[in-house]
DNA sequence: CATGAATGAGTCTTCATTCAT
DNA sequence: GATGAATGAAGACTCATTCAT
């Protein structure tokens, strides 16, 4: 169990990076496979020697940069719910994605592009999963919906951040804005507002359990 | 004499309504023009007869939509903040949007779509009109954020609703989930949830007004 | 036969004026329908209650255009070849194109879209004609080309007025230009070389005839 | 190790060759990327793999076809002026076109098609370089205007070959015609009034430069 | 490990034309 | 004397994908 990520070949890896970075900045569909070879200075047919398809890189995608969420899962899974429990998996969660702000993009704003692909599913599949361990057993519609906005909150912030960046030139249309925080401050927030959010959430089924 | 738009030709509305309805379902990208056109029993072309461009169809979409949102903006503009103030604009952008819910998913799950289109900024425009005028003058980021995730909370009261209505043959796979509510106890959940995020907005700037 | 030409209607008149400007200055086939109606401010329908097609527009214009070379060629007709008839017919060809010029570069420049025209033949066939009386009875291939050179002098005037035209902002690329005389100053020294040039057509079957 | 361009791939030149073929004899609107695509037996993609767009293929044309132009320019730029250098430079032009018949064709027909086009400009700066490299320094209108006509007696001479040339079947309607000469004499024709009108060029500056 | 060449299906869009009113 | 609505054919171009080398 080394620390080395076994890199397969560097052209993989590479490849998944500057996918995804093209994914998250305009869109799985707008991306093309010939604007991410020529990132990479290498020919398409190039990148179907390392990936079947299109949606496998996907598939690429996340399998090299789920780790964290997939930890938080597990570790979610071995314990029974308490708010305790539930604290710490909104803060892992915010923690794994802190340095993976494409990723959360990329997989919120491609919904269509991603529904029918499994790579896609996985990736949803895995936020289902934390919705579930931190609602809890038992619990209600409020409560699953309390989970959903607080993990969606990360996200939220990360909207904000892209969208108060004023280019230089623009004009700012609507309504006031506030100072632009650090991607840190930011995230700082978001986990403040997602704990307070969740901590709504107290299901029936929780002491019942153990 | 009523004020009810003339409807210039019922083919232009049909458009629409068949438009926002495959471009929720199955995203903007993925919906071809001769898809829509199919499905109203016209040609391609007559689509151009009554729209320039696939994107004019997404203007003439938020043009024919947005209405509620508007009213809403112009109610928020005429008035100085104050937290009943704030809490009736989250009720009106909910009532608007209640039955609207394509509208919302669609924007909401196109944004690389809809990034460099015209017709995509002026709903986001007004999203981030009506997350302004929650938020108060002299708001925190702190604050802005909770007006966004005010407001995107209803999005994801939807999102929850679509994605735990378990198809007949599927399997349900990650998580626990609850009963499934009606639309309308959806919605009432998430007003509720709503107002509770925006509860804790209050601007430094606020008291100054009155 | 008054000198009141028949106006059938106006727009009629107006369609023939507007399609040869657009025709001249962006092509036959570049110029739709729909540009031209734009332009008179009707609809592409009206110009359907005028006129059978597209290329019946352009039969159209020659009908209301070629009157002075019909003129030309039936004086021409009438008469014997003489040097004088054949100077005679450069100088009316000349002066029925100075205020067509639009007319000349349109089918100088449209040839591909003419060629299976019917009304595009119309015109061609006039020139033929032109070229066919300047060069007088039992000419060699030789004066057949000065003929036809000369004729298309005319034309190679015009060229060079236009090319010359430095729009504002622009670089002046390739090659010495010269000062830039007036549409009459060109019209004269082509007429000029156009005699000159025309002057070595002497046909051996020319005494004979009458 | 020779000096011809390595041949990249057949299909390119060949590309090349058939879209001139095909825009000389219908135009440059007239012929789809279809038809040339059919005519060589590949698809339209293939055609795309070789050129970026339709106008490269026509600079792709230009870039094969120009070289005696190109030499016939440089060649001229290195001299100073003088009427013999004038009278050689309008034989090396006759002597480029001569085998190109269907470029020089192409270019002087489809004038509206490459007036925006990048491609159609490039061959047009070089008609208008050799012009202005035979009228010389300090010319006159008159002298550059005996320039250009005696760069386009050589176009005129092949008009006139194509359009005496009567199809079987067709009748001939207007005016009296010529026995056909060959190409070659029809070139040597063309030359020789080319040099004629050339022969009035006599630019003031001319002494000075010796 | 990768490229060069090509494909087939599909995209959005434009155009000349028609016809009932 | 014209319009509004629509059509059918075609156009240029793009894309994911394949395969021999």
């Amino acid at each position: 169990m080394s620390t080395t990520q076994s890199p397969r070949s560097d052209t993989r890896a590479r490849i998944i990076e500057v996918a995804l970075e093209l994914f998250a900045a305009q869109g799985y569909e707008k991306t093309s496979l010939r604007e991410i070879a020529d990132r990479l200075g290498v020919t398409k047919a190039a990148l179907y020697y390392h990936f079947k398809t299109k949606d496998d890189i996907v598939h690429g995608i996340v399998e090299s940069m789920a780790a964290p969420i997939d930890e938080a899962i597990s570790w979610g899974r071995d314990r029974t719910w308490s708010p305790q429990m539930r604290d710490e998996l909104v803060r892992r969660f915010a923690a794994g994605m802190a340095d993976r702000a494409p990723l959360l993009r990329f997989f919120h704003e491609n919904q269509p592009a991603l529904r029918d692909s499994a790579a896609g599913s996985e990736f949803k599949d895995r936020m289902l999963a934390m919705i579930g361990l931190i609602q809890g057993p038992g619990a209600t519609f409020r409560e699953r919906l309390r989970a959903t906005v607080a993990l969606f909150s990360i996200n939220s912030a990360l909207f904000l951040l892209k969208q108060d960046h004023v280019e230089p030139g623009e004009d700012c249309p609507a309504g006031a804005r506030t100072e632009q925080p650090s991607l840190a401050e930011a995230m700082q927030a978001a986990v403040e507002l997602a704990l307070e959010i969740a901590s709504g959430i107290e299901p029936a089924a929780a002491g019942t359990g153990a």
